[in-house]
DNA sequence: ATACATATATGTAAAATGCACATAGAGCAA
DNA sequence: TTGCTCTATGTGCATTTTACATATATGTAT
């Protein structure tokens, strides 16, 4: 079997097409920043409550490296939290230009799902929207 | 003026916070094939229709590299259309591969947006269908 | 001739991301 | 006290995606 056509044999398997990944570039950015304005929090814990929004199995480091990037941009600030058992935890706050940030993103993605909406509305003929609305109907 | 202070300060100038980008990876893919779906098409002119889709002024080399790029993965094929004045057009199709990879994009991209309400009902405590359908409210 | 619109393409670098691996404290069981 | 597991934070490297600059060629209008 030549090269190509085993990949395209491992791209129709259960595990979907190859680069397919409808998340936004920098998606971890938004959702660490929402979770950080309902309350400070730390890698790990982030880790956790990211997986929620599509990041399952995330690896630590792009985690972690996407942290530090953050506040080298100061839309967040972190401490060491040293006064408990266990290994000591990096605690990180949002910032008001985090927010300002955060509420950027919220735009973005406001005027992106109308792109997307457009898009479907040239895919199947009407908007998801538009599917959604219609409701029962099989 | 600090090198950081420089970098937030070019952040928060008109054109928009740094590395804010709403648009999922490959999501040129999907556009074309779209595009092919209802005529057959060439570089210059699926450049042209791309834009309708939030890639404004677009740059042609990605978008000629994706071309060729795609058919290397079966999705799509081209022929030298020699038959007119002007430079050669190399025109493009939609294969069944290209047709089905639509249809898988098209199912991630609705998890998407399933993903991104989920994202605004956190965000301001209700969804953006929620608040269209809200209507004229102020 | 030369300027312009059409049309396709490459070279290089930056940015984003995944994967593997490294480090270390604390609790607990053998 | 040795080893195991869970918690916790990171680095190094390679790949993928994307942007930016540049190159090439044809036909048309001036």
């Amino acid at each position: 079997m030549s090269d190509e056509a085993q990949e395209r044999e491992v791209e129709s398997t259960g595990r979907g097409f190859r680069g397919v990944e409808a998340r936004p570039r920098n998606w971890l950015v938004p959702v660490i920043l929402l979770s950080l304005r309902e309350w400070n929090s730390y890698g790990y814990e982030l880790m956790e409550r990211a997986s929620a929004f599509g990041f399952e199995a995330m690896n630590p480091g792009t985690l972690y490296r996407t942290l530090r990037q953050m506040e080298k941009e100061g839309i967040v600030e972190s401490s060491w939290e040293t006064s408990r058992g266990g290994p000591a935890r990096r605690m990180y706050t949002i910032t008001d230009a985090g927010r300002s940030y955060l509420d950027f993103w919220a735009k973005s993605l406001e005027q992106y799902q109308r792109t997307m909406d457009n898009f479907f509305r040239l895919y199947t003929g009407r908007s998801l929207r538009e599917e959604r609305e219609r409701g029962g109907e099989k």
